[in-house]
DNA sequence: AAAGATTTGGAATGATCGTTCCAAATATCT
DNA sequence: AGATATTTGGAACGATCATTCCAAATCTTT
């Protein structure tokens, strides 16, 4: 048996994070991870350290992805409004061709695990202060811009992105539709204009 | 040993409810659901049948109270965007209360279970619609009476707003923090202003 | 080529899972 | 009063849980 690791990681863990974010934590075996992962037991302790931690590198793994999005999406559509608008077009897109509904493994483990386990709290509270942040620079650039309506402030614009965007992998879990889920997006994201916007 | 049932199905009931409602369907245990309810194992397999059927009496007892709370609501405050309001800023009240941070049992329950339970699901999509629906019905009310802007239909509103409603559980779970939440609420339903009413 | 270090497969471990089973107890019916 | 039906406590069941352990395999170092 080898020395030296045979397995890719970045494989591992990407089939791993797909398990866990269709069955949340508690649900996922060990045994169904192996299968899956094709490592063994020993494997799987020897390079990550168990199941929780494991779970720690997928749940970081599937938001490094999220966030990486997201700032692509930056990148490549400038006036805000439009920006918003995608970002929410493209997770009402993914919830749509889940065929796992697995929705969001943020908020699937968030609602799981955060009452139970100080960690994944930690990644929780780590998540929401980072896309605040994120939509909140935004607004503020769509403000300065004037395409944006000046009524409330950044933050609490940016609380209500969050909100939504967390409410929206809820329904759309358990109604998949996608009338359903653009007409909340339009109603949500209305308040973006007003006084203030051109 | 008795022929006659010895325990209150209504405490038995409200005690599982806030056992499965704090950990969740996977991480409840039959030997905590014994120990908290006082029951033995014979009992209540005898009386509910098992972990899935108490955990859907569960769900079905969760949900009647929550709705009961709407009506209720609906009875006390006749305006209908100060009892829309009335109704967010009890949710908030509630999660700040909340020192288990439960969150929502029909939130915590669909995020969990719905890609894995044909029941959950049924009851998860049930609720969806009623609560889509109780909402439409206060929205025409309210655009009737010229108090709420007809700027969108009514179920398009609806959904904005039980999707405000599922995402604050989930803020509020990662984050119980009163400004965070009154402040999304805030936005969230500013929507509700505008052309049309007065 | 021998020794040491590291990864791997798979068996083994003890704990816990949901469920079943049975005898004891009490009510109801004959 | 005796037979029947039902609930109860608690032991017992097999399955599965996460984790540990060990020998085999292969690499690196001597």
């Amino acid at each position: 048996m080898p020395k030296e690791i045979l397995f890719d990681e970045e494989v591992v863990l990407r089939r791993a994070t797909e398990l866990f974010w269709t069955r949340g934590y508690n649900a996922t075996s060990m045994d169904e991870l192996t299968r899956i992962t094709g490592l063994s037991r020993s494997s799987i302790y020897n390079s990550f350290g168990g199941k929780h931690a494991l779970f720690m590198r997928c749940l970081r793994y599937y938001l490094g992805d999220q966030q990486r999005q997201l700032h692509e999406l930056a990148g490549k559509v400038k006036p805000v409004v439009p920006r918003i608008r995608a970002a929410f077009q493209y997770a009402v897109e993914e919830i749509l061709a889940d065929r796992m509904r697995k929705g969001c493994m943020m908020v699937n483990t968030t609602t799981e695990m955060v009452n139970q386990d100080k960690d994944i709290a930690a990644v929780s509270a780590e998540n929401m202060e980072q896309m605040e942040g994120i939509f909140a620079n935004w607004i503020s650039e769509g403000q300065a811009a004037r395409e944006i309506s000046t009524a409330f402030n950044p933050q609490m614009l940016a609380r209500h992105l969050f909100n939504t965007y967390s409410g929206l992998k809820v329904s759309g879990k358990t109604r998949p539709d996608r009338k359903t889920l653009e007409d909340l997006v339009t109603v949500a994201l209305s308040v973006l204009e007003g006084p203030g916007a051109s």
